[in-house]
RNA sequence: GCCGGAGUAGCUCAGGGGUAGAGCAGCUCACUCGUAAUGAGCAGGUCCGGGGUUCGAAUCCCCGCUCCGGCUCCA
């Protein structure tokens, strides 16, 4: 008997049955099988020492690929699993599984782990690859298993509550043995131990089984692997970026913002560089929304707590909220941690004609929400924040042209702070939800023809809407590959009939409006963050609070760069004259610290001959004896912002 | 909120039961300089806060605050 397999070129390979991955692999080439780490049939993962079980569509997978790497990921979690097991006795384990770039097991040692754990398990794990034990697959029943595990809670647990989903499927798990470790595994695995080639302990940390915090908490031990020492450098080398970018520490740096403990958590103070830039950035914001026929609102902070028990908030938020402030003996009030139910009393401080819908109200409105206290997260997560909120009131029958429209200025605006790579996220009906079906039918679709017209990429998350209404999430790739979740738009049946909403229709009826809240940047804290992060401190000139340096080569040059400052900032530029008792090196220095887009330096020759020596952020090399009227000309272009 | 780590000068950090340290930043003086750190001097501390142990606490213990890494959470 033979069996037909299908190569990814197409071409059709008859195979003895009985033939392995590694055998078939072998037979395209040497190199090839030596780069396999498994092989896919139809799709599926299967060890390369498995017999092949029937014809069907074949596929090397190799080391380097992200199927590759999972499994390299997750055979290195089994081999940490193997250490710890042989180094602490009595530890029990829970899960490892592979993760993006790396891998994690969850530990019971009746104690954390330390520093000298990690290195102790990272040596017992080097033990272990040098001894190249194979990996095999073996099948058991589940009574078999749980003789297995016995002295195993956790394995016990996931035998017992075994439903074809995590080990294998039926009534038989899947184990995988290398010498005296088993674990519960679906497979894959590398053949043996020797193949892991590069890996690294990054962090232990605590983690509840089964993610459940009223249930026993572990120790998460986390590490990555790679194909290679080179990928692992690399990689190590990501991670240092990304330390480098953080937007906590260039935050300090570049003097923009900093949480004096004396506030609380979460809460951030703006330095005069930040609050320009903060400023640059709601200037856009408030001029973009103008010019796209929002109207300007502003709301206060606090609220009678009556108004957050129309609104649902208080029956499905309270969490999150700040706690309540007794005025005059009896009125309880409470910080917004949201926007809308203002927006809403907008609406309804008249009556509404159909003739005004879409009524867009926009505000920059500054919202508190009670972060419990270990999420906090400099300003990607902080208590107090801004959003470029607004709520759309609409006829039901106007929301597929709104949404389209708001998704295409969802993107200017993305675009326009130098955002390239979209993805987004269409959240649909939950099981518990208010509203027709039929209208929760045409958003959705609605939804989706925004996103098609758009060309954007994106994912159904059904039943992820949240319970008044479907939703657009965008997401964004930043200048180092990370994926940020900024905008989102959500059309909400709820509200409307919350607070009672009306309009006078065409025909003199009264009709139920509907809302769509939408943020864009999202918060401006965080927003201003993932720039610092996305731009490593190096904002494009218009955003950059401090676009000229001038740098006077001695004292008696000041007056000439003063004189020369002014040219600029008439011309709209910001800039700074450095008068410090430095050299010009220190001065210069100090200018590409601050990553200022543009440093001017000025002496005897540009006093005389009215010119000035031209820098810019990234260039090699100045240009001396440039016009002051051309350098304004050639900054002010440098710097006009995308609108 | 939970688990672990940390908090010493503005910043980065060393030290650690017996007089509190460095580099950078700051100030003063000298230098007046042409593209990534001029030199010298000076000043700077509630060693996160409170309580305890001790003859003596920055150091050890307890409580709290803040931060960091995760978990959970993020309608």
């Amino acid at each position: 008997m033979t069996i037909q397999l299908t190569f990814p070129d197409g071409s059709v390979h008859e195979h003895e049955e009985g033939a392995t991955g590694l055998d078939v692999a072998a037979s395209i080439g040497a190199r090839l099988a030596k780069a396999a780490v498994a092989v896919k049939l139809d799709g599926d993962l299967l060890d390369l020492s498995r017999p092949l079980p029937r014809s069907g569509a074949f596929e090397v997978v190799t080391e380097s690929t992200e199927d590759g790497r999972h499994i390299i990921r997750h055979s290195a979690a089994h081999i940490m699993a193997q250490a710890v097991l042989d180094l602490f006795d009595g530890a029990t384990f829970a899960i490892g599984p592979a993760i993006t770039d790396g891998f994690y097991y969850d530990f019971n040692i009746g104690r954390p782990f330390d520093a000298d754990d990690l290195e102790r398990i990272e040596q017992r794990m080097a033990e272990i690859v040098r001894a190249d034990q194979s990996f095999s697959r073996e099948e058991h029943s589940i009574p078999d298993a749980l003789g297995m595990f016995a002295d195993q809670p956790y394995k016990t647990e996931i035998i017992e509550s075994v439903d074809a989903s995590e080990v294998g499927g039926g009534d038989a798990v899947t184990v995988y043995r290398n010498e005296n470790f088993v674990d519960l595994c679906r497979g894959p695995h590398l053949p043996s131990t020797g193949r892991l080639k590069a890996m690294k302990l990054l962090r232990s940390a605590g983690a509840y089984w089964r993610g459940d915090e009223n249930r026993d908490q572990l120790q998460r031990i986390y590490g990555t692997a790679w194909e290679s020492k080179k990928a692992l450098d690399e990689y190590v080398e990501r991670l240092a970026e990304a330390e480098r970018r953080d937007h906590r520490r260039l935050g300090n740096e570049l003097d923009l913002f900093s949480f004096p403990p004396e506030l609380g958590s979460g809460l951030a103070v703006w330095h005069p560089k930040g609050g320009l830039l903060r400023t640059i950035i709601e200037d856009y914001s408030r001029r973009t929304h103008l010019s796209h026929d929002y109207e300007i609102v502003a709301t206060p902070h606090v609220a009678k707590a009556h108004l957050w028990e129309t609104s649902g908030h208080l029956d499905f938020y309270a969490e999150g909220m700040f706690p309540g402030m007794i005025l005059d003996e009896q009125t309880e009030y409470r910080m917004k941690p949201m926007n809308c139910p203002f927006h809403i009393l907008i609406y309804k401080s008249r009556g509404r004609s159909y003739r005004e819908l879409p009524l867009r109200l926009f505000e920059l409105g500054t919202v508190y929400r009670y972060e419990r206290s270990g999420v906090v997260h400099g300003l990607l997560r902080a208590r107090g924040f801004t959003q470029d909120d607004s709520h759309i009131f609409a006829m039901e029958s106007q929301i597929g042209n709104e949404l389209q429209n708001l998704l295409d200025f969802t993107l200017m605006v993305l675009r326009d702070f130098g955002f390239e790579d979209f993805e987004a996220d269409l959240s649909t009906k939950p099981d518990k939800y208010v509203g027709e079906d039929e209208s929760w039918e045409k958003a959705e679709s609605a939804l989706r023809q925004a996103l098609e017209t758009a060309g954007l990429p994106y994912e159904i998350a059904a039943g992820e809407g949240a319970f008044y209404g479907p939703k657009i999430d965008v997401h964004v790739r930043d200048a180092i590959g990370r994926r940020w979740q900024l905008s989102t738009l959500q059309v909400d049946f709820g509200q409307p009939a919350n607070f009672d909403l009306l309009y006078a229709s065409g025909d003199n009826t009264r009709e139920r409006p509907v809302m769509i809240h939408r943020a864009l940047m999202g918060s401006i804290e965080r927003f201003v963050g993932i720039l610092v992060e996305h731009y490593a401190g190096a904002f494009p000139p218009w955003l950059s609070p401090v676009q000229v340096a001038l740098v006077p080569v001695a004292d008696r040059h000041i007056e000439y760069a003063r004189k020369v400052a002014d040219s600029l900032a008439e011309a709209g530029l910001r800039v700074e004259v450095d008068e410090a008792d430095d050299t010009v090196g220190e001065k210069i220095r100090r200018a590409i610290t601050f990553k200022t887009p543009a440093v001017l330096v000025v002496g005897d020759q540009d006093v005389e001959n009215g010119t000035v020596g031209l820098r810019l952020r990234g260039d090699e090399h100045e240009r001396r004896g440039i016009e002051v009227d051309t350098t304004i000309q050639e900054l002010a272009a440098l710097a006009a912002p995308p609108r």
